[in-house]
DNA sequence: CTGGATCCCTATCGATACTG
DNA sequence: CAGTATCGATAGGGATCCAG
């Protein structure tokens, strides 16, 4: 490890950018949650706005992190859910879970006043 | 596993957000690459400009992922390194590197044409 | 060398209103 | 229910100049 790659470099950080968008990890953690519906998932996501929520759920799309499902039902019933490498992806994710409880372990509860 | 836990929810993204932050993620990988002068950072990520090196160098200092170690030479010189919390980031970030090279073999290369 | 301060531009966000 | 369109406000970002 001597010098910086550009390439590798560039991979993580654009990896990186995709989910530490806004909301993305909030949707993502929603939907890996069984949040199917997208009124679930804005409801389970505090603060998201609707179009917000649609915006993300493209780029998710774009990204091939999550499908969206149609079912022709009156009315149309939308089902959103995770793509094989979404899946992956939350599952690589768990052990940054672990780093918060290891590093951040109360976020509001001040032990040291600064 | 059935709702949202808001608490939860909301951490995760916090966290994923400040790595996730335009250059965070390159100035992290660069530190952890021995990159620990302030043009030696701005050298290895391409792109990067002085001036959100500097902020993004704050914020990452703010998290307690980064130090600050001012040595009185002449001129001043200033050495960045990781914290023992911001080593571990970077170790539970690798499985992501992995995922990437799982799922995004070549950014360039199209293979299958939209 | 290591940044701070400023200007300006663009992207992005949030709220509201509206549609199929 | 599941979005889209529009708008104003804000924040982030790049370039440049300047200072310890």
């Amino acid at each position: 490890m001597q010098s910086i790659d550009d390439a590798e470099c560039r991979r993580f950080t654009s990896t990186v950018e995709v989910i530490g968008r806004r909301w993305s990890a909030g949707i993502l953690l929603a939907i890996a949650r069984d949040a199917a519906r997208f009124s679930e998932i804005a409801g389970a996501v505090d603060g998201l706005s609707d179009r917000l929520l649609a915006q993300r759920l493209r780029e998710l799309e774009a990204d091939d992190l999550v499908v969206r499902e149609v079912i022709a039902t009156t009315p149309v019933q939308v089902r959103y859910h995770l793509t094989a490498s979404g899946v992956d992806l939350m599952r690589v994710l768990e052990p940054l879970v672990e780093w918060e409880q290891r590093w951040r372990p109360s976020p509001a509860a001040g032990e040291s006043a600064e």
